[in-house]
DNA sequence: CTGACATCTGAATAATTGTTCATATGTTGG
DNA sequence: CCAACATATGAACAATTATTCAGATGTCAG
């Protein structure tokens, strides 16, 4: 019995081949996934993302004010500077001896800044009734 | 001397302790960073970034189907739904010896969606309601 | 030029994470 | 009950990633 298996080229058993393949062909490439999950993969770091709201926040700090908000070496701050410039998320400007890093890609500013805003540190934009005078739960 | 320049409370030295002050008092909590560094490490990887877009477009699917569509092995789909799961990212309902999947996280669907608008691959975004595809025929 | 400074870098280590294999759990039909 | 099946899980291994240390580069003041 069972009609509703099939089997798809490589042998393996599918319970609903129709939408598979649909999805199949609605999933981005291999190329657009992989991009997509860098990026995502950069936000993924506690050290990167302290780095980052400090320039969301800051607009622009050198390398020495930046290891002080974030609490790390300046060392890891290059490292992870170095990265986020490699993927073009951040930008530096130089002045004499100092570095200087903002922001610097529109995208990632909104990932970051939809994060930020579901994880309690801002107000929600979500249909839950959070009375003023609510306190704990 | 060196009138810009200031040492913070553990001596080191900062260019502009009035920023530094200002962004570290805007920073997000330890707490929140860890769970925002999570989310976003969790659509760090290009196999679970298969299996959310699966989600997104499928609406609901077995772990055999989600192995097809993403060319994971069924075992790795488990073990990436579980920290899914863990994460309450999707949410299962099992029928008989099947256990269906979906997306049930509003918060990286909007995330996802972002990610995905931005990486040049516009999938179709459909009506929200995917949590009922049900599809009897 | 020289010495103090800010930042950068490479290489090694340490830590985290993904994948696989073997097996366990729970379900269905006979 | 049993055998076939779908999924789940643990432990071992492989791969990736972060952090540190030592030293390199380039800048400024004198």
């Amino acid at each position: 019995m069972a009609a509703r298996e099939a089997v798809d080229e490589c042998g393996v058993k599918l319970v609903d081949p129709d939408k598979v393949d649909v999805v199949r062909a609605a999933l981005p490439s291999d190329h657009d996934i992989a991009e997509l999950a860098d990026v995502f993969s950069l936000l993924g770091d506690p050290g990167r993302l302290r780095l980052l709201t400090s320039l969301l926040e800051g607009g622009e700090l050198c390398v020495c004010d930046l290891a002080a908000t974030t609490a790390m070496s300046e060392s890891a701050v290059s490292h992870a500077l170095r990265l986020l410039r490699a993927h073009r998320v951040v930008s530096v400007s130089r002045r004499g001896r100092m570095a200087y890093y903002r922001l610097d890609d529109a995208h990632v500013r909104m990932l970051l800044d939809l994060g930020l805003t579901h994880t309690g540190h801002t107000i929600a934009v979500h249909p839950e009734r959070t009375a003023h005078a609510q306190k704990d739960q």
